[in-house]
RNA sequence: GGAGAGAUGGCAGAGUGGUCGAUUGCGGCGGUCUUGAAAACCGUUGUACCGAGAGGUACCGGGGGUUCGAAUCCCUCUCUCUCCGCCA
């Protein structure tokens, strides 16, 4: 969330941000403005009082203890007038301090100044493209069919254990899951990055945190008898480590990884975009986050970028990276970068990871600060995350772009992974 | 799930109603001494908000209450530990 004192001091840069990410802020700026100033002024009165109320309270102590007991009576009169009116400023003192807050998470992140302005996914600008398209064979399937077909994913199973959108892995199906998730924590791991193990469900505290919540409720699933959702992606928990911490600024960047399963509602979707494995509700997923400096954190996303970009290349799947226009970014971006690799069969493009600078935006929420040395007073980190990758669809392209009327050839850099098969026949 | 104990500053650990943001030790930082280091000694060492500043306010797990005054008393929630039960 933007910080109460930048909004006040920037009112119009606000406005004028928030309007590329087609997002009108005059409002809610406006009335933040009048809040804001109203609450310093109660505080201010709030303060004063129980300053003297303080200075009263010690007196009486003195006055006790010199056993006194007329001037104690009547300085204890005093006091009552006095917290009357200290109990009525701090009454609206925290009317005023809730409405702020629900004003100030109404507010999404300032895109960067690279954002592209436009509505939506086609006013993205493509910034990089790689990788060859195959030329399929005769009679090429969809990944769908092909994993009906060669007995690797059994979607109608998950429909009667769960529901649509949990399918069953099975045999190379579920072996081709795990190598992927093992390839892709090795290269974290090479890349600086420290594998954690997250928790899969988490707090209402974590949720607010990242800024799932409030307003992405309906996106996850949510236990309401121990009041924990379960994770849309590891971001969640990873990020939260940080909540609440004060790093050393020499320590930046912090560089984490983490696989985890993620459980998506996906509320509202429907058609081709749910087919086979274009969307799932669990699907499993290895997430890259970076605590950085904020001066840095913008060679961090080009790291992250770059990093990504070899994950797909050494797949050998076509790919392109888009930079997300301000209709197309999220709440709390402030630049994205998009991967899409290409599904040969289905002739699509399918996003696959999603690099994010969050700059001081989750970090407010968090409290993440750093202290950078030389420095008495500690300052808001930057965060940022990325999919590094997310699996069902990259599963997809590869079912789709290495199918031969042979089997499904194994891109090289899994066939270690896959005890050294080649090709799944 | 049942019974009991507890939660204090980076860590350990005092403090059971009055000048306590909090004794002390360790750790960290700065200094003296030393060719350098160690040891010893001296000093310093939380966060947020308000204020131009002086300074003020809040925070002793979270929330609420009693009181002129709460780390300290009461209620409640969460978490941790011990024992019992259950158990991958």
């Amino acid at each position: 969330m933007l910080n109460l004192k930048f909004i006040q001091d920037n009112p119009e840069l606000v406005i004028e941000k928030l309007a590329v990410k087609r997002f009108d802020a005059r409002a809610i700026v406006e009335k933040v403005i009048e809040l804001y100033q109203r609450r310093n002024e109660v505080q201010n009165e709030a303060e004063t009082q129980k300053a003297e109320m303080n200075r009263i309270s010690r007196e009486i102590g003195q006055l006790m203890k010199a056993g006194n007991m007329e001037e104690v009576n009547l300085a204890k009169e005093q006091t009552v007038r006095l917290k009357e009116q200290i109990k009525t400023f701090e009454g609206e003192f925290d009317l005023i301090d809730e409405e702020l807050a629900q004003l100030q998470v109404l507010l999404p992140n300032l895109p960067a100044s690279l954002v592209p302005p436009g509505k939506g996914a086609e006013d993205n600008q493509i910034v990089a493209t790689g990788g060859t398209m195959p030329i399929l064979p005769e009679g090429a399937k969809p990944h769908w069919e092909l994993a009906s077909q060669y007995d690797l994913i059994d979607f109608e199973l998950g429909v009667k254990i769960t529901g649509a959108g949990f399918p069953v892995y099975k045999g190379f199906g579920a072996r081709i899951q795990r190598a992927l998730i093992n390839f892709f924590l090795d290269q974290a791991r090479e890349h600086g990055y420290l594998e954690v193990q997250p928790p899969y469900l988490v707090n209402e505290a974590s949720g607010f945190g990242t800024g799932q919540l409030p307003d992405k409720e309906g996106q996850m699933y949510h236990d309401s008898t121990d009041n924990l959702y379960l994770i849309p992606t590891a971001e969640v928990p990873v990020t939260n480590i940080f909540r609440d911490v004060i790093v050393e600024g020499k320590d930046l960047p912090i560089k984490t990884t983490a696989y985890s399963a993620c459980f998506r509602r996906e509320a509202g979707s429907y058609g081709k975009d749910v087919r086979g494995l274009n969307r799932l509700h669990q699907f499993d997923k290895v997430e890259i986050v970076q605590v950085a400096h904020p001066d840095k954190s913008y060679d961090s996303l080009n790291d992250m970028v770059a990093y990504v970009q070899t994950l797909v290349e050494k797949l050998g799947l076509p790919y392109r990276i888009l930079r997300l226009c301000g209709g197309d970014m999220s709440f709390t971006s402030a630049l994205t970068y998009d991967f899409e690799v290409w599904s040969a069969a289905q002739e699509r493009w399918l996003e696959v990871s999603s690099v994010s600078n969050f700059e001081s935006f989750q970090a407010t929420r968090l409290k993440l600060r750093f202290r950078e040395e030389g420095r008495a007073k500690p300052m808001i980190a930057h965060t940022l995350n990325g999919s590094a990758l997310a699996l069902p669809r990259i599963v997809a392209a590869i079912l789709e772009n290495y199918q031969t009327p042979e089997g499904i050839v194994v891109p090289k850099v899994l066939v270690p992974y896959l005890g050294g098969c080649e090709i799944i026949r």
